[in-house]
DNA sequence: AGCCTTTATGCTCAGGATAAGTATAAGCCA
DNA sequence: TGGCTTATACTTATCCTGAGCATAAAGGCT
């Protein structure tokens, strides 16, 4: 960083357009084993700030202001996306407004908050997401139902098949199974099927919609994605423990990896996982205030960190 | 999208900053076994071109110009990540640019290109992530001594085992093995280290760094990048055939795959691993002008795209 | 024709990872 | 004490993966 440029830099067309760059936040804790995330005015929006001129870059900015809102150090951050917002916000179509959001991993603390942030459960938001006690009834009585619809108005056969087999793919109808990493797909198929009062222009249209609390703009779709990406995240990264508080049993780091991916895991077998691959250590202590046989209690092996650059590989890699 | 709001929007800080945004490609092809990107200006950066008022999305805006610029269909593109170039441009430091990046895959069309554009071996920016013929000379001849040196050159005892640590772990040293994911890591290790010229003011301190050819600005952070993003999706999704033509070999696939992961593969394995899940199917002809007994041709099943929402999951879910 | 080189393709085998289930231990409480 | 709850250890069958062996099919050379 730090180059002086000017002549090998790529020519620029003259008219470069100024843009306006928003901060959001997914901001997310497990509390009790449900997932929460930070919201504003009134559960309707992810916090955003704007990307001002005194910040360092995108990263410090947001936990800038993330911090001063909180109270809480933000631990795991890493960049979502960056979405144009094309003139939706109503006024004036002179500019383009852009939304980069980013994913932060935290605890809820104890903290005084900004006067109207609150943590939201994440279900408020996607109710047909949570498959922790199976299949929401509402997935049967309700989106199959509409989707069949949504599929059979397209006009041609093929169109009509075409839509059925991606609703069936990604809410795993007609005997498939239920991927919880789709559910960005899932809520764009719903917004495609004019399910999602976001993309209902009328009131009494948007009464016709699916229950799941809406927000402002596309913030909805962003917490989609950041939903996405840490249930896709915490299958190969260490990421859980950003959430847990410093000791726990394996019973409870299950209840959280559970509350985030909206589905229950197999007990032994995710304490072999654990075990087999040393994230977690005993701190010596037993779990007081408990049901049934205390558990250890274990502590988050930061040494991993380290360790592990680890990245899967699925490529028959050769050794020679 | 589409939706009027106003009321329930979050509130805004009065001064929100105007920024400019560019959007840059990391355009990649492979030809004859050889991973290629576009570059413009001397083959000292990626295409880029300022995000404009007309373009009615971020995406769409980069297919419009990139498409421009080759003469190429942009078959699969995704988002890389948002930069903010803090000043480095040189100029008075009045606003931000932002560099919204993305990956995008083709072929080498023979097309007209634009004047200056061309397409560049993408190892001649990165000489020792190509792993093909063995850990190429200069890891063990230069980058590893370096590397010590600067590690020895950090003041507390601690700091340089931590340093070596890093250096070892990324660059596959003491025994570990090499990881071609990591090569962000690798590029922003060496840029620590003051082996990268583009993080070196003077001329005479950059005559001293590592070889691989420099690009402009962060040019080159983009491109790692991008084909750290690429060498690991590979591995889950079906994205090599966006690079392949219509009808290949199968060792021309393997060739293909191995030129963007810079290493070999199992040749038997490899087919298993493509037939088995189903990603080509035989177009009934065999290639010809080939040296040793002649290959079936296959093509991609295009039908998978629909079929497979797949992510493959790494834990362990119950079923019940 | 016989042999060599080269690439294609089929098959085996061992080890490790995974899903699922069984069994036992250790608390509390009625 | 027996029953309820959770913790923890172990077993089993199956699948995946890395590695290597063996054979097939082409052209070139002697």
């Amino acid at each position: 960083m730090g180059q002086t440029t000017g002549s090998s830099r790529p020519p620029r067309r003259p008219a470069d357009h100024a843009v306006t760059a928003d901060l959001v936040a997914v901001l997310v804790a497990v509390t009790d084993g449900q997932p929460k995330i930070m919201t504003i005015a009134d559960a309707s929006a992810l916090p955003s700030g704007p990307f001002q001129f005194a910040h360092r870059s995108l990263q410090t900015g947001l936990r800038a202001w993330v911090e001063e809102q909180t109270h809480h150090p933000l631990g795991y951050v890493e960049q979502l996306y960056t979405f144009a917002d094309l003139g939706r916000t109503g006024g004036p179509k002179t500019s383009h407004r852009i939304s980069i959001s980013y994913l932060g991993l935290t605890r809820e603390g104890q903290a005084r908050q900004a006067a109207q942030a609150h943590w939201s459960g994440w279900y408020d938001y996607f109710p047909w997401e949570d498959h922790r006690a199976g299949p929401p009834p509402m997935l049967a009585k309700m989106l199959t139902p509409r989707l069949r619809a949504w599929a059979k108005s397209a006009d041609a056969a093929a169109a009509q098949r075409e839509r059925w087999q991606r609703a069936a793919i990604n809410f795993g109808l007609d005997g498939r199974d239920w991927n919880e990493e789709l559910i960005l797909q899932r809520y764009e198929l719903l917004y495609e099927a004019g399910q999602i009062p976001e993309a209902v222009r009328s009131k009494a249209n948007a009464a016709a919609t699916v229950p799941g609390r809406p927000m402002t703009a596309d913030h909805r779709r962003i917490l989609a994605t950041g939903i996405a990406r840490l249930r896709a995240k915490i299958k190969y990264r260490p990421v859980v423990f950003e959430l847990m508080p410093a000791e726990f049993t394996l019973l409870q780091l299950q209840r959280s990896v559970e509350a985030l991916a909206g589905r229950l895991v197999h007990k032994q077998n995710f304490r072999r996982l654990i075990e087999q691959q040393e994230l977690v250590e005993e701190t010596g202590a037993i779990a007081a205030d408990t049901v049934g046989r205390p558990a250890k209690l274990f502590r988050f092996r930061h040494a991993v960190q380290a360790e592990r650059a680890a990245a899967g590989t699925k490529l028959p890699l050769s050794r020679s």
